[in-house]
RNA sequence: GCCUCUGUAGCUCAGUGGAUAGAGCAGCGGCCUUCUAAUCCGCUUGUCGUAGGUUCGAUUCCUACCAGGGGCACCA
């Protein structure tokens, strides 16, 4: 009996009920953990949902599906409480069976069909490649990969994509600035000031000893050249060692590059494109785009007037690019600081022929700071993604930066970050996978096996508890996909690991001293390794280990 | 001025219309000769920012207001 059975033997009943008189969707038969154990393992809502429609009282309705409700194979017990809600109660080896369910999945558990079909490109970070990922980039990139991650589980076809932002002036403001250091000068105007510009200049006198000697504007070009092609292979080594993944680094220079049979870039056929479905115009010299006629508050500039494409321009044409590669649905992940982005890049969206409320969401996430501290890349007192991985760990800095809404904000503390306490949750999850991990080995060792599974002698109220929180990862992941907040499966495991530490200290697995091994014991080894599956299942869609010691 | 996010226990925060609003921390008090005490058990804490509205029911949805964060380029 997984709770899928139960929802479905619910579904029919209704529906049978119903008799074309109202239409429902599975979706509507939601059934519940109750948040009071008292009322029951599972509880629905339908007859209060449905009693309007039908034009009669939700009680007397609930009522007249407890029969039916109550034939279901594995139901034990089913009441109408309060102003209707229908709470089920299972009896026990319905309930236990999912341990067995559970190990029979292994590492798909939790895995579901919610967003099957949906071909998703997820893009995040696209930190610009003139200097190191900082803080200002690890929630991105914690948040955006644990949002593939659970988009995947669920059924989606996802792409993890980083926009590299590698033209424009920033990168000949970059050249410039290796190539002040090379040379021991000052850091130019608008230039970047930070330690690691130092240590890129070295990197290019290494390559090309005599970049002093060519001329400024040649000897810029190499030091930007260079510097990039090191600067991008220093943050996809920082990426590997943060657990995140992206299948494509895509190149804004790509955009700019024109097709030598045709003689225009991406972004000169992007305007094109634009402009024959109407939604170019001309004004004070300027091309522009009527972004305001699809919501946008200000129209936007696609060619300025000294003839130089915009920002703006470049983001049209990538867009078209993930549309022309077949994703139903472009995520942008994107800083609060780029929240005046939404309008424009919808409008865009629209403009193109796409629905914005289908094929594009933009996902805003609050700030993160550190102790208090906000920094600036450019002020050069930047603390790196690397610095922060070595002094807290890659895992709990993921879990911590995933625990949290996106629209929370977010204050790191690294002194917490790196206690062993309750103040860090990564901890105690992590702990109760490798409580699982040593229960088994010393199962093993005592010579109590998986050879007989009884699940009606998971009686005890803790087994109860960790039963009911074990069946629910399917749905967590499914609503973590769903809501694009994968924070939920954070959360979740910080309760199956409390149930497990108290099951544990209550429900021995192994027998004590001179015990004769029992069925009980063997099917409790069931449970341990169940729940040892679920939490290892649950961290992975978080890029967080499961270590089997600690 | 406009847009947007946030406001829940002393602190940090969960809670996509349900029943008596939760967790961790902090505070006080317990349990280690038996599967790891990084665990567990007990006690204590609320005008869910304010005021209206929507309905069987609102912390949740809508409106206004208050307070705080962020944003409103022919920069990238």
């Amino acid at each position: 009996m997984t709770p899928e059975d139960l929802s479905s033997a619910l579904f029919d009943i209704v529906t049978a009920r119903l008799d074309g008189s109202a239409s429902i969707t599975a979706a509507d038969v939601l059934l519940e953990r109750p948040r009071n154990r008292d009322h029951g393992d599972w509880t629905s809502n339908i007859a209060m949902k449905l009693a309007k429609s039908l034009g009669t009282n939700p009680r007397a309705f609930a009522a007249e599906l407890v029969p039916e409700i109550s034939a279901i194979a594995g139901v034990s017990k089913v009441d109408v409480a309060g102003p209707g809600f229908i709470n089920i109660t299972l009896d026990t080896a319905a309930a236990g069976e999912i341990a067995r369910s559970i190990l029979v999945a292994g590492d798909s558990y939790g895995h579901n069909h919610q967003l099957d079909g949906l071909s998703v490109n997820m893009e995040f970070v696209s930190a610009n490649p003139t200097g190191p990922l900082h803080l200002g980039h690890t929630r991105w990139a914690a948040l955006g990969d644990a949002i593939a991650r659970v988009l995947s589980a669920s059924g989606a076809e996802v792409t993890t994509e980083y926009y590299i932002n590698d033209a424009g002036n920033q990168m000949d403001n970059f050249g410039a600035s290796i190539l002040a250091a090379a040379k021991g000068e000052p850091t130019p105007e608008k230039g970047y000031p930070g330690e690691y510009i130092q240590q890129l200049a070295a990197k290019v006198l290494e390559q090309v000893p005599n970049l002093a000697e060519l001329p400024h504007d040649e000897a810029v070009g190499v030091a930007r050249d260079i510097g990039y092609r090191q600067q991008l292979e220093e943050i996809k080594t920082s990426l590997e060692s943060f657990n995140v993944h992206f299948d494509v680094f895509f190149s804004e220079l790509s955009l700019h590059e024109t097709d030598p049979e045709t003689g225009l870039s991406l972004i000169d056929q992007a305007a094109v494109r634009l402009r024959e479905q109407g939604h170019v115009y001309e004004k004070d010299d300027a091309v522009w785009v009527k972004t305001t006629d699809f919501g946008d508050d200000k129209d936007r500039v696609l060619t300025r007037g000294n003839g130089i494409t915009t920002y703006f321009a470049a983001d049209a044409a990538y867009y078209l690019n993930k549309k022309d590669r077949g994703f139903t649905e472009k995520i942008y992940l994107l800083g609060a600081d780029h929240h005046g982005y939404v309008g424009r890049l919808k409008a865009l969206a629209a403009a193109a022929g796409d629905d914005p409320d289908v094929n594009i969401s933009v996902l805003i996430g609050q700030l993160v700071n550190l102790n208090g501290a906000k920094l600036s890349k450019r002020a050069g007192n930047i603390i790196e993604l690397d610095d922060l991985v070595a002094w807290v760990g890659a895992d709990a800095l993921r879990y911590w930066l995933a625990r949290y809404p996106a629209d929370s904000p977010l204050s790191l503390d690294g002194e917490v970050l790196r206690s062993r306490t309750n103040d860090n949750p990564v901890f105690y999850v992590q702990y109760a996978h490798s409580r699982t991990r040593s229960v088994a080995k010393n199962a093993a060792a005592a010579g109590v096996d998986r050879s007989v599974f009884e699940p009606s002698l998971l009686s005890h109220e803790a087994e109860t508890e960790l039963l009911g929180s074990l069946q629910e990862l399917p749905r967590i992941v499914a609503q973590s996909a769903e809501l694009r907040e994968p924070h939920r499966v954070a959360r979740y495991l910080e309760e199956v690991a409390g149930h497990y530490h108290r099951w544990y200290s209550v429900c021995r697995v192994l027998p004590l001293g001179d015990e004769p091994v029992t069925d009980l014991h063997r099917t409790r080894l069931w449970l341990n390794d169940a729940t040892g599956q679920v939490i290892r299942n649950g961290l992975e869609l978080l890029g967080v280990s499961a270590p089997d010691r600690m």
